[in-house]
RNA sequence: GGCGAAUUAGCUCAGCUGGUUAGAGCAGCGGAAUCAUAAUCCGUGUGUCCGGGGUUCGAGUCCCUGAUUCGCCA
């Protein structure tokens, strides 16, 4: 096969946040994928960044007193140690707030504008007088236009599911300040997707054979040859300051693009970036790979419509993606995953306490195929596949076979020559479909391939008994060869495996075979002569480390088991006089208390005691229904600050999801009072 | 509401363009073995292939319809 160049990239993740779970999915399949190509000789360039512009940055640094560059900084600085941390390879972390973001994002404006595809139109939006700024639908909320459902979001309605603008909600409010918007008009930039132009491409690149999975084509065709209210429109790519992004170029007043423009042209700005360390020409480079991008399905629209037509009308040295791998989201025990809920399962956690990321990559790799579906982590599962697989089946045979090798035949291997051993010639023989499953992302069954062969390894090495061998000094060679083929067909597995478990795979070939250097998928038949003496390779998951991983949830459980509402249960803790058992500094800490600023507040209809909040965190608004209703109006709460449980449950109740609770004392008697903060303190900051 | 996807053994999932008695791993049960991190090996599956119609010599696989779940409608 002649040497493949390639760029790979994944999705940016956004720059006010830790890594979750799905990240770190998206990554090891990427990563799996890229290390297959490396130990195939193939030259990868696999790049990834932070995405740092936007409103929610800029709010959010706003909210805790710092600067957007101080925000994205600090993320960033968390980013090497977790990616190192699941052994992903990349080879160059960069950020889209960085030189090269701003250069090749203003280039491709100014190229599309000299294309005829960016127009300039005037369009009026709500504007958040006290805040001073356009609000995006997120940051508005009002009664549906339609069904008059109260407090629904700026762009569709959760009670009846139409879909409106922003501007048609009835007694709209900002969810930043509380304040009416009002409707103002401003010039904004459109990129012009409708254009026949765009479209005739299109349709052109999204039906050339193996660029992407088949679901993707149609959904993306459905966008794209979409008719009536649902014609693919023109695209608006910038925004009005306050803003957190590239200034647009060539224009006077103060304009920034969009942050989905400048987000994926950071794919092309960390490539940049990493050229220039490495001394290669970054068009060169660029023009010379096949283009590829990992991507989940929630942002298809923008990478099967958008960036394709951006950069195809942008022209050389831009280019065209080659392929866009899209896979589906991962959910916890059959939950949602969640950002901002703080369900799932945390990777940094998972590394602090000291969980091996091999198994995560392994389990990850099993329910991986190339498909756009979903997958489930479940702990029982991840344990039993983990132990089973890994160590029973797959470490087992080293582990069996070696104490013969070393104690019997000082770690010398036996010579088979020209004869293939057995086992090992199993092994090798499916090889072809190993590559193939890795090359069409169908880890899956490479997985399950794998498995099958470690369990025709374990049943030769049974039927040979080495054992009873072992006794019979007559039969010394019939021992020898026993265990080099179940050796040798060992490191054969190694080697499939490596991609999924790169540092396990490093050590069996370091410290069991003494291969100094990186494997290759041709190692595959390579056969060493000797084998160091055995030691663990990889412990067994256990089940406390599971528990510890999920320490959040049992109080997650707690909630949503009793029916109780979240007034019924204020009043429950506090009729409890006698001071509760005592709990140690771990177990406050997993409470997180956050400043929240009530925004909004409204009496629930038809609920005696609620009161319905809508609290800032600081760059990020909850819901939270209170039973607070008897002591205080709606009206003088809002605007004021007080203390709530953050990583609460959320919990569904009739009259909509509570995200949370805000603390308050109660007595005996009537009363209620809500606790604040002293003065200084800011939305989002932490209690503790 | 419209469009689309999913629904296969207790659990996690394979089943390509319809073709013999529907499969794997794990768990369970029975047995063997003792080299190995209680790992391994052998045996063991009466599953309404979501329900209901239909096409066909033949359907988990195609069509219609209903249910549930999820997604998209930018």
């Amino acid at each position: 096969m002649s040497r493949r160049r390639l760029f790979v990239t994944t999705a940016l993740p956004y720059a006010n946040g830790a890594f979750h779970i799905g990240h770190i999915m998206e990554y090891v399949q990427a990563d799996i994928w890229v290390r297959f190509q490396r130990m195939c000789g193939h030259e990868v360039h696999f790049v990834g960044a932070d995405d740092a512009h936007g409103a929610p940055n800029m709010l959010k640094a706003e909210a805790e007193g710092v600067t957007p560059e101080q925000l994205v900084a600090r993320i960033a600085a968390e980013r090497p140690a977790h990616l190192r941390g699941f052994h992903l390879g990349f080879d160059n972390w960069h950020s889209t707030h960085s030189p090269e973001n701003t250069e090749l994002s203003q280039d491709i404006f100014r190229r599309l504008v000299a294309a005829g595809l960016i127009d300039r139109r005037a369009i009026e939006q709500l504007y958040d007088p006290v805040k001073g700024m356009f609000l995006a639908d997120r940051y508005v909320r009002g009664e549906c236009p339609n069904c008059g459902a109260p407090d629904q979001y700026g762009d569709a309605c959760e009670n009846c599911s139409s879909v409106y603008a922003a501007t048609a909600l009835k007694n709209p409010r900002s969810t930043l300040s509380g304040a009416t918007p009002v409707l103002r008009s401003s010039d904004h930039f459109f990129f012009r997707l409708s254009d026949p132009r765009c479209v005739g491409f299109l349709k052109q690149w999204l039906q050339t054979p193996g660029r992407l999975q088949p679901q993707v084509v149609n959904k993306a065709r459905e966008w794209l040859e979409g008719a009536g209210d649902k014609a693919l429109g023109d695209w608006d790519i910038s925004r009005d300051p306050p803003y957190f992004g590239i200034r647009v170029p060539d224009i006077a007043e103060e304009k920034y693009l969009y942050v989905w423009l400048d987000a994926p042209i950071g794919y092309l700005a960390s490539l940049k970036n990493y050229c220039a360390k490495k001394g290669l020409d970054f068009a060169a480079t660029l023009n010379a790979s096949e283009q590829i991008h990992f991507i989940g399905k929630d942002i298809i629209y923008f990478h099967t419509l958008f960036w394709p037509a951006m950069l195809k009308f942008a022209g050389a040295p831009y280019k065209v993606p080659d392929r866009v791998y899209v896979h589906g989201f991962i959910g916890v025990s059959g939950e949602k995953m969640s950002k901002s809920r703080g369900t799932g399962i945390s990777p940094q956690r998972y590394l602090d306490i000291g969980m091996n990321p091999d198994w995560l990559r392994y389990y990850i790799a099993a329910k991986l195929n190339a498909a756009v579906e979903d997958i489930d982590f479940n702990p029982d599962d991840f344990l039993a596949r983990v132990n089973s697989d890994l160590v029973g089946k797959y470490v087992n045979i080293a582990s069996r076979a070696a104490g013969f090798v070393s104690k019997q035949f000082g770690g010398r291997l036996y010579d088979f020559g020209d004869e293939s051993p057995p086992s090992w010639g199993l092994v090798v023989a499916q090889d072809d479909s190993i590559a193939e499953g890795y090359e069409s992302r169908e880890f899956g069954r490479v997985v399950r391939e794998v498995m099958a062969l470690a369990d025709r390894v374990n049943q030769r090495f049974d039927e040979a008994k080495p054992w009873d061998l072992a006794k019979d000094p007559s039969r010394r060679d019939d021992l020898h060869r026993a265990c080099s083929d179940a050796l040798l067909a060992f490191f054969a597995l190694s080697v499939y495996l490596a991609p999924i478990l790169p540092a396990t795979a490093r050590r069996v070939a370091r410290e069991l075979f003494g291969l100094e250097r990186e494997l290759t998928f041709d190692d595959r038949r390579l056969r060493p002569a000797r084998i160091a003496p055995f030691k663990h390779l990889l412990t067994r998951v256990e089940e406390k480390q599971l528990d510890a991983l999920f320490e959040l949830l049992p109080a997650a459980a707690e909630a949503t088991r009793s029916p109780q509402t979240h007034a019924e249960h204020q009043q429950h803790a506090a009729r409890e006089q006698a001071v509760s058992d005592v709990i140690t500094i771990e177990d406050f800490a997993k409470l997180d208390l956050r400043i929240a600023r009530i925004v909004a507040a409204e009496a629930v209809e038809g609920a005696d005691k609620l009161v319905k909040l809508t609290l800032d965190l600081g760059g990020e608004t909850r819901t939270v229904f209170a039973g607070i209703k008897a002591a205080y109006a709606p009206e003088a709460l809002t605007g004021r600050l007080t203390v709530m449980v953050a990583n609460l449950a959320p919990r569904k109740m009739r009259f909509g999801v509570s995200e949370g609770m805000i603390l308050a004392a109660s007595g005996d008697g009537p009363g209620i009072h809500l606790i604040a903060p002293d003065e200084g303190a800011q939305p989002g900051m932490r209690v503790k």
